[in-house]
DNA sequence: CAGTCACGTAAGCAACTCCTTAATCAATGA
DNA sequence: TCATTGATTAAGGAGTTGCTTACGTGACTG
């Protein structure tokens, strides 16, 4: 079983991959059509699509159909959970690693 | 071509599995062998051995080996750069939206 | 209506993931 | 020396990813 398909496990997959990563980038310059956004990669159109589908999947961005544009807008919620998560843990780390200082300190001082 | 090799990509990844993340979770109660962070998984030792290789692969774990054990400890800074990156874009986005919102709010006002 | 533009879906391929079992290695202990 | 313990490596299978090219669809335009 690949892929696990919780919230969380969705969005970090997402960002996972650089092609992604600079799509969102440029995505928040503003809601932007798929062609607009297919043309700085060396890729095809049909691999921007499915990179836009793993983006939606994670509801990282939104797409909706006007005419025969597609337009992309971003969702921040979704990084707002990831954000969450990595948070939390940096705080509960670093303050484990406080501890191990002032313990390497104490030691230190008694060598 | 599968699986970036770039830094943040390797983070992301590796946090893209609730395996994986149970056991940072797991692990931020201090260092562990992989015998007891095996235990509470319904997973075959070599899984969680494979599982630990994805995570130091990505700089979130360091393996040292102490007669037949390995254990097992957190490093926090791959976590520093990837919080950065979301930290980043989160907070352009949200100027992004309170442009948008004070945008609606004009569109209100005149409508 | 025919042609074009914007985009998606389908099919196919190489590479990768995540798990398994079996074999291996390295350290301890009788 | 031989068995046991703790963990990794090897080999393999089911399913996924990331890309490609080819084709399909809906919307404007002449």
């Amino acid at each position: 079983m690949t892929g696990a398909d919780d919230e969380l496990s969705l969005v970090f997959h997402a960002l996972a991959d650089p092609t992604r990563r600079a799509i969102l980038s440029r995505l928040h310059g503003g809601p932007t059509t798929v062609g607009e956004l297919a043309e700085p990669f060396a890729m095809s159109r049909p691999a921007i699509s499915q990179h836009l589908k793993v983006l939606e999947r994670a509801g990282l961005i939104e797409r909706t159909t006007t005419a025969q544009w597609r337009t992309c807008t971003l969702r921040t919620e979704p990084l707002d959970e990831a954000s969450e998560w990595v948070e939390r843990h940096r705080g509960e780390w670093n303050e484990r690693f406080d501890l191990l200082d002032e313990h390497l300190c104490r030691m230190k001082g008694t060598s």
